[in-house]
DNA sequence: ACAGAAGTTTAGCCTGTGCTACAATTTTGC
DNA sequence: GCAAAATTGTAGCACAGGCTAAACTTCTGT
């Protein structure tokens, strides 16, 4: 019933890009946050999350290393250029996902709290259909 | 731009319902694998999902303890009573999801795959739109 | 029936993300 | 200018989920 296509192949490709999710959310935050308050700090993470400061540091630091944010010890936090296009990316495909959500008749409170959970898992081939929808219906 | 409401709202409901994401895939996949081999047993999770069979025995083991599945030591895995009614819950959810990607004329395994990231993340608010629209559809 | 294959468990390691408690630094307000 | 407040960093814990290696149990075939 489910599905016609091969069952393990979904699971190896779903699985497990949470590593990558939290990058995504981490740097789309960064730059909100920037564009909102000139700089993004430590606690605007934490409370932006709703975790302690300390999660967020160690984030921070694991994204600094893989090269999508910069940081010295007690500075503001900023974005790479890598983690600018990252942030961009995501934001554009945010975009796509709540303005799409809006356009099935969902309330607007529902589609944003949907488009965060489902954004990362729109491929890009889904996502140009999506676009395409969101633009002809409004 | 990006969302007229709260920002910190929708996180805190995204942000890891990740823990239940696990069980509620591992409960889909043992109704499916009893469905059609009759018994499910740990490799053919551990197929499944691609992983090795340790870390299935012990998500297993939390889900059992959580009492979503049922096994004795080197004996298949069943579902509980509890975990058969969140299988179906998935698998029908799962269902609505993957046909109204299909709607949209998405090709099959990208909506296969899609489906998998995307169904822990659709609230029952617009999980009954997506059906009303595959409905309507087709 | 019993050896080898298949399946399962256990031990022990790693990483990521969550926390509290406490130390250090920077900012702020007198 | 200096104490208090705010912010950031560090130490050390927990749990989920990933792994390999090795031991143990069950199944299978001759």
């Amino acid at each position: 019933m489910t599905g016609p296509t091969n069952k393990s192949e979904p699971h190896r490709r779903t699985r497990r890009d949470h590593a990558t999710e939290t990058a995504e959310d981490y740097v789309e935050a960064v730059a909100e946050i920037i564009t909102e308050r000139e700089v993004c700090r430590l606690v605007d993470l934490a409370k932006y999350f709703a975790v302690s400061h300390v999660t967020a540091n160690r984030i921070v630091a694991r994204l600094q290393k893989e090269g999508l944010l910069q940081t010295e010890p007690y500075q503001p936090i900023e974005l790479t250029p890598k983690g600018k296009r990252l942030a961009d990316r995501c934001r554009q495909r945010h975009e796509i996902v709540y303005r799409f959500l809006l356009s099935l008749g969902i309330d607007q409170k529902t589609a944003a709290i949907d488009a965060e959970g489902i954004e990362h898992h729109v491929s890009p081939k889904t996502l140009r259909k999506l676009e395409q929808l969101v633009d002809q219906s409004g």
